[in-house]
DNA sequence: GCACTGTCTGCACACGTGTTCAGATACAGA
DNA sequence: TCTGTATCTGAACACGTGTGCAGACAGTGC
């Protein structure tokens, strides 16, 4: 550990561990160290010549200014905490990958908490240990301190896909009941009256928010669900749930909580048992993946919108960042039903 | 831009946009900023009792160090680079999934590039602004002078899936052209001998390693590829390349640089002709996302190692961490030949 | 009482940056 | 020549943190 100051010997740049500096710079262009932060601001009093020789001499030696160092200085670090659910789940996989372009596009830069195991509080402590600009937050359930903690902090919350109560929180989500109530109308006008439901662990609002919207329509027309299963999210759970509600005779359609689970049933349907798709049991998913939109599955579902969703999460982002005493703003998304072929 | 520098007002925490720091914890417990610094490491001198007040007080105003300004002693800041391909791609989806929560179980927070849209080079050139303690790249092309840079700023390099020589770069790769020879070997000897090839945009050179792997074993049995398209690793250019190989009726296996295109051949074939696979039309994929196992596909392709993948992109990370001076290392991983259905 | 050790403390510096501030230079107008 | 202005410059400070350093204090052995 005899950390070597390494002298400044130009002789050997790969024995200096150091990173290049403002300083490197001046000393190389010969100019005062202002001067090398002045010409990267194009507003501030500089000789023509002088930025030239610096921003040339910047180049060769491959000087970047340390956004750190100048977050210090109360600019902004430009970093956005992103906390995903199960990148593994194919729907969060694509919010993720359009969320962290678009974070790209705007000059901002994910840090990212999760990916395919449960996101751990030590986690989102660490991470909380640089100075944020804001935190998206996707689904799942999350100790509500941490907001505590946030607000603290100065760091704006984005929840998406769940609605939280909090000063300078903005929320983005789907009006999930209305689109699983759809999804019901649906089947009734199909002719399919003995529903199954394949529901998820209940633990996140939006869950439960699609199940609510089931019964309460069908108790609009006098009915109720004759099956229902809570399951994971996942395909294989989505054909087990299947299995089990499809032992009853009644059950002629399933409604799923995300799609991963409906393709799960169907797959279920076509490989295990001799019923037909939609004509013995139809199926419908919730979120529209694009596998849902394959030939391989045609699958009927109400699209959550993910364009959408991540315009309006970009947007609360830039507004609670122009205006950070702003009122929290809770954006509703309206689904979109997707008639395809399994109804 | 008033930039109030808000008086340290206790009245009104809501006002004072900066964060809480160490010498407002000090102030609040009545001791030196030292002190407060001191609490957080376990083995400095510090009386147990004042230990204590600090670390409740820390809690209770929400104080964090801030990770930045740690680094900016010569402390790692364990931020971590990654430049993600396109994630939409099942594989890459699922590559930067595992990366992603393995590195936050290793107490490294991953800075991302990438998603959905090409990486710009402006793109890298701004998180290389960030202090970053290592930079992972997944396959793409980047321009070399990339590379001069992060040596320059002391910043290594791990890829994958991408072969590279350059000082202080580690690599981790699979052998490519053994996983299609395999794929080669298996589809003459269950007798499919008129092979159509459906490559990518042939930038990469792992694109390019695995069409050497077919034309290679091809030639040592005295034959050749009946065709070959230059597609786009997409389901969607899987499905048009193989409606333009499968025109010559010669055809009768269907060798695909990875599985997104292989599964977008399998539903063509399927869907659009009255060939039936294996016995008529053989296909093989490369990469073995999940979709490949599941029913609906079954599909017969070459193991990509994921888990071994990643476990050797993290030995290499803590090595080079370890030892910045270490010789390159690239680590070559076999690929798995995974029989099932559509061969 | 003296020397020594082990524990504890605050001051002061360093890290790399953006920006203020006072001063310098050059040039125009009177 | 003097005043004023526009352009330029480097020294100095601030940001929040970790740590070296010197000193203080208490306890022990002689």
């Amino acid at each position: 550990m005899t950390k070597t100051p390494a002298g400044h010997s130009e002789a050997d740049p790969a024995s200096r561990p150091r990173r290049v500096t403002a300083s490197d710079v001046a000393k190389q262009a010969g100019v005062s160290r202002s001067a090398v932060s002045r010409a990267f601001d194009p507003n501030a009093y500089l000789d023509r010549h002088k930025r030239e020789i610096i921003l040339k001499t910047a180049v060769k030696l491959g000087y970047r200014p340390n956004a750190l160092a100048a977050s210090l200085q109360g600019m902004r670090s430009n970093l956005v905490g992103v906390i995903i659910g199960d990148m593994t789940n194919q729907y969060d996989a694509e919010f993720a990958a359009m969320l962290l372009s678009r974070l790209n596009a705007a000059n901002k830069w994910p840090l990212l908490v999760g990916g395919s195991m449960p996101v751990t509080e030590e986690a989102i402590m660490a991470v909380l240990g640089y100075p944020l600009d804001a935190m998206s937050v996707r689904g799942g359930s999350l100790d509500a301190h941490l907001f505590d903690d946030c607000a603290k902090l100065n760091i704006p919350l984005i929840f998406s896909g769940r609605i939280v109560d909090a000063p300078f929180a903005d929320c983005v989500c789907c009006r999930n009941a209305e689109g699983t109530a759809q999804a019901v109308d649906l089947l009734l006008r199909s002719g399919h009256k003995g529903l199954g439901y394949i529901g998820g662990p209940g633990t996140w609002s939006s869950d439960r928010e699609r199940l609510s919207g089931v019964t309460s329509t069908l108790a609009q027309n006098g009915l109720s669900l004759v099956g229902q299963v809570q399951s994971d999210f996942s395909y294989e759970g989505g054909a087990q749930a299947a299995a089990s509600l499809l032992a009853d005779d009644r059950v002629d359609g399933l409604i799923c909580a995300n799609d991963a689970m409906a393709l799960g049933a169907l797959s279920y349907v076509r490989n295990h048992t001799s019923k037909t798709v939609p004509d013995d049991v139809a199926i419908v998913g919730f979120d529209d993946v694009s596998l849902a939109s394959w030939p391989d599955f045609n699958l009927t579902t109400v699209r959550n919108p993910l364009g959408t969703m991540i315009d309006e999460v970009l947007r609360l982002l830039e507004a609670r960042l122009a205006d950070p005493m702003r009122l929290s703003e809770t954006v509703m998304i309206n689904p979109i039903l997707k008639e395809r072929g399994t109804h």
